[in-house]
DNA sequence: TTGTAAGCGTTATCAG
DNA sequence: CTGATAACGCTTACAA
């Protein structure tokens, strides 16, 4: 955490505002250009010497580029937009952090954009005049946008580093898979009559209504009645009342499909109060495999991936765009989402 | 999510490249400067008139200004560094998220830094380097720096926006008023033998070693025995094998004071799959308050605090800072942090 | 009330 | 191999 004062002093050579090219090239004695030509790698059409010199002189000054500057000649900055979506993503926290790790690799920095609660129209506004303004080297999109908007940002002209998903039906191939294996698990395991949980309260929350709709479908296909829905507050009282509704409603047994881990808990614990048999009269899968499901008793059913999984087709499309790495395919390889069985199905 | 083809298209009249104050000035018939005054609200000193046709013109031409441009010239980005630390911090993203829509809201833009495992100065120097490229508005610091890095970066020409926390013997206020809160809540229940839990494998966690620190001070206070320390993974078999240890060197009964919340529930199970009575052998007490303690069975005992409350200090410093709102005190308000009393001390 | 002109720090083009 | 020179888009004295 801390650090010697000694060492902080000693950084870069004593230097106020900042010290420029033109600090740099009358050090060395050459020109801007020739600085700016060594310093960024046209190295080998200049003597030896003269790369020494320049590199020196730029150490020397503790020399670091503007970036404003840069982005005004180039037309485009070193900053990578990251959009984050309006939802409780398992792991986002990792996700940005990978992501900002690979970014900042590459020497680009990585500026958030969160979408709020709200008209998507107003989110793509905000986040359009954000591109405008920043004229960022690429835009990585971890689910708030819809094809469309790619494409008007694209037109834009500000890069999609993240492989496009493909779309059906609105829904993406990630939140189809996963809610596919929770909805074709519950039926495995005998489960005729389905509900979907959606957490209470996240305003506007594309995932969850994908995935409920996969899991109206998957119903449709074996012949099930639609699934019910319930939205699940995260304290105990509120869980009980709402599972309470479906259970009067639809019965026992019921097979829940819940949007995360921590709803999945708040279901199973709600139904363990309600003196339900879990699993028997309430069957329930999460999605996330995160750690908190797997370490209470009951251990939660749920759909399971690893981050760094899922993560890295987007990071391959940073490497690709930004770092000239070969290009790859988009779809997630065979065996990203898997169910972890538990003991609540 | 998805926005009808025909509001994008319609959003900023076909303008290729982006259009710059030069088309805005041509367009309004006036010039340059007088464009640049205006817009940056210097009105009053214009004719009506000019006012008008000039924001006309902009709003017909989508004129956004650019970044690059302004920065240069005011030798100052709207860029706004988040600096995030290597801990697994409760709510990270809540955090983050509140943060960047104040920024945005201000007008300026989160550029995120993540502290990385290794050394605080590998850390300090990239941060610094960033510092150097962006030259940002400000910088937020979440914790991950001492102060004399803030020092540093502040002599470097970055603001410092976040309200720096005063350190005593290294410890920040609210790392203080947790770690505190924890060890007197196991001394008031009885516990006489404490330990803390820290989350295994985060590889530089300065706010548990800030906080096992002080829960060491509390012992020293009331007489007791310095407090074991122990690393918990997130899974059953391994939280059961770290508290097993324990039990083994120090007995029972013992009071943990975890990381967070999700070591409390890791040490809780596995003190039940051992076989010790919760409470009673073994006190938990973790650290977040977040729901996922307060779904299970047993119920957690935690300290809890309010991400706003905590996060509103910081807020307000940027609101300052950027905003021209009145300064405000740092410290916490009074019961930022509170014990959760659950069933597990 | 408005326009002119200079300069912020960088890179690219082209001439030497 | 190296160096002028010209943009890039913006703000801001200062001049009219």
């Amino acid at each position: 955490m801390s650090v010697e004062p000694d060492e902080v002093a000693a950084l870069p050579a004593a230097r106020r505002p900042g010290a420029t090219s033109v600090d740099v090239a009358r050090l060395a004695g050459v020109s801007r250009s020739t600085v700016s030509h060594i310093l960024n790698g046209q190295v080998t059409r200049f003597a030896e010497e003269t790369v020494e010199r320049v590199r020196d002189a730029a150490a020397q000054l503790g020399y670091v580029p503007s970036a404003a500057g840069r982005s005004l000649v180039l037309g485009r900055s070193d900053l990578v937009v990251l959009a984050v979506p309006n939802t409780t993503l398992t792991n986002v926290q990792d996700i940005i952090e990978a992501i900002a790790s690979d970014v900042d690799d590459l020497g680009y920095s990585v500026v958030v954009h969160f979408d709020r609660g709200g008209a998507p129209a107003d989110n793509l506004t905000r986040l359009q005049h954000v591109v405008e303004t920043l004229r960022p080297a690429g835009l990585v999109d971890l689910g708030s946008l819809a094809p469309a908007d790619l494409d008007a940002l694209e037109q834009q002209g500000c890069p999609i580093l993240s492989p496009r998903a493909r779309h059906v039906r609105g829904v993406d191939e990630g939140n189809l898979a996963i809610a596919r294996a929770q909805a074709e698990h519950l039926v495995e395991r005998g489960y005729t009559t389905l509900a979907y949980a959606f957490l209470v309260d996240h305003r506007d929350d594309p995932f969850g209504r994908m995935r409920s709709t996969v899991v109206a479908d998957v119903c449709a296909e074996y012949g099930l009645a639609p699934p019910a829905t319930l939205a699940v507050p995260l304290d105990p009282a509120g869980a009980q009342t709402a599972l309470c509704e479906v259970l009067r409603t639809r019965g026992r047994p019921v097979g829940i499909a819940c949007s995360n881990d921590e709803v999945g808990l708040a279901v199973t614990f709600a139904a363990l109060a309600l003196r339900a048999a879990v699993p028997g009269d309430v069957g329930v899968v999460g999605v996330g495999g995160g750690s908190v499901g797997q370490l209470v008793v009951p251990r939660l059913s749920t759909v399971g991936f690893d981050v760094r999984t899922t993560v890295s087709s987007i990071r391959q499309g940073i490497a690709a765009a930004l770092g000239g790495a070969p290009e790859v395919a988009a779809a997630f390889p065979e065996g990203t989402f898997s169910i972890i069985s538990g003991d609540t199905t």
